[in-house]
DNA sequence: TTATCAATCACGCAAATGCGTGATTTTTAA
DNA sequence: TTAAAAATCACGCATTTGCGTGATTGATAA
């Protein structure tokens, strides 16, 4: 048979955290084995117990270390632990850091008891349970980190260069490369510069990379 | 009284076409308006009637045009409709291409015909319904997108001038900016570029960019 | 304590770069 | 058909870059 998953909550809210305890004791395949108040008082315990936990429900809004902040200490002394972000704060930029410091889950808390408990299950399935609003806003970033800048409108020949520029290319090498002179690369160099509106190549080199002209 | 949310269904398979269709219109807020089995007809459909859907229930594995190609077009016709992908396809590639191109929803086929009408309102409610794994490989290649690189062990002056460089700074300009000699800015860079094992401005910017190493 | 590393500064030179100022041909759009 | 853009090639020159080959001063770790 397989065994319980584990679970601990870190949230400093004394009523939030006892129902959320109950919610997932209630549950047969799941059991909280500890619920801390703070981070702090979280990773003393870890690290004293070595406890290794399944899942980490996880509040944002901590007193002391914040529950961002908490991440990377939870990932050091138990790598194997799932988190489970569960807070109110719904902003861009702590989804962001949540994410990207490698958060599981991201809960809002007006889910039910039910609702956290399904969850938990998910992320042990390999999921990534996450708040319909929430997920709109990480498609959005994502989206928007991955938008092709097009209203330059270089040539394609001025593309083919200026992808040979951002892989650190001279002139002379462009030449040999696609069979020019390089006087002609020169030239077209130049053009490249007139359109992005630089007069260096690091400047049109660091506009390519950063606005994904190509 | 708020009026219907209309839907339409491009899905070439007729039997999964009909049962969505069905599922959708039994919802008493929900109405099926067309369903198609490709994207040509579709869009040919749309353009004549001037068509503008809420909701595009849309499959990628489409006979001729593919889901993933059609929804620029889609949005070209109608830009308020939003999109959700009803697919098999859970690969990277394609999960990637579909939110790059304005997917606001990416469920599998295995959902239920209740999910499905769920999944419609929560997109008309601002959200952005996905399977749970989809959120997962979302969430890993946001998060992949996003370290920054640390492994190249830079000093604090070496960074700081890395990024101006980045910035697109001459020796000279750097040197004015953070008041160092020329010369001094010259064997800073020299060590960037031994550190980042490269011999060149353009390939250590391009390198400082693409790695996130700033 | 000693050695390693970061940070600072210096000279010289071959190569590369950016730009002014041209030209010719081909392709594309009006 | 005609004008505009793209693609090709050329010379010269001031500036910048990359690198060889040094030195000195601190801080920090072995």
């Amino acid at each position: 048979m397989m065994s319980k998953t584990d679970v601990i909550i870190i949230e400093d809210n004394e009523l939030l955290r006892d129902s959320l305890k109950e919610a997932i004791n209630k549950s047969s395949s799941i059991s909280c084995i500890n619920a801390f108040g703070s981070g702090e008082a979280a990773l003393e315990f870890i690290e004293s117990e070595e406890l290794v936990p399944d899942i980490i429900l996880l509040d944002i809004g901590l007193p002391g270390m914040s529950g961002i902040e908490l991440i990377p200490e939870l990932k050091k002394l138990s790598p194997s632990s799932k988190i489970i972000i569960i807070t109110i704060h719904d902003d861009d930029e702590n989804v962001f850091n949540a994410i990207c410091a490698g958060a599981s889950g991201y809960l809002l808390k007006d889910l039910s008891s039910n609702g956290i408990v399904n969850s938990i299950s998910e992320v042990m399935n390999g999921g990534a349970p996450m708040n319909s609003h929430i997920a709109k806003k990480v498609l959005n970033m994502f989206r928007d980190q991955n938008v092709k800048s097009s209203g330059y409108s270089l040539s394609d020949r001025e593309k083919e260069i200026l992808a040979l520029l951002v892989d650190g290319l001279s002139k002379k090498q462009i030449a040999e490369n696609i069979f020019l002179s390089h006087h002609t690369v020169d030239s077209h160099i130049r053009n490249i510069y007139a359109k992005l509106e630089v007069h260096s190549r690091s400047s049109a080199i660091s506009k390519a990379i950063k606005e994904k002209l190509l």
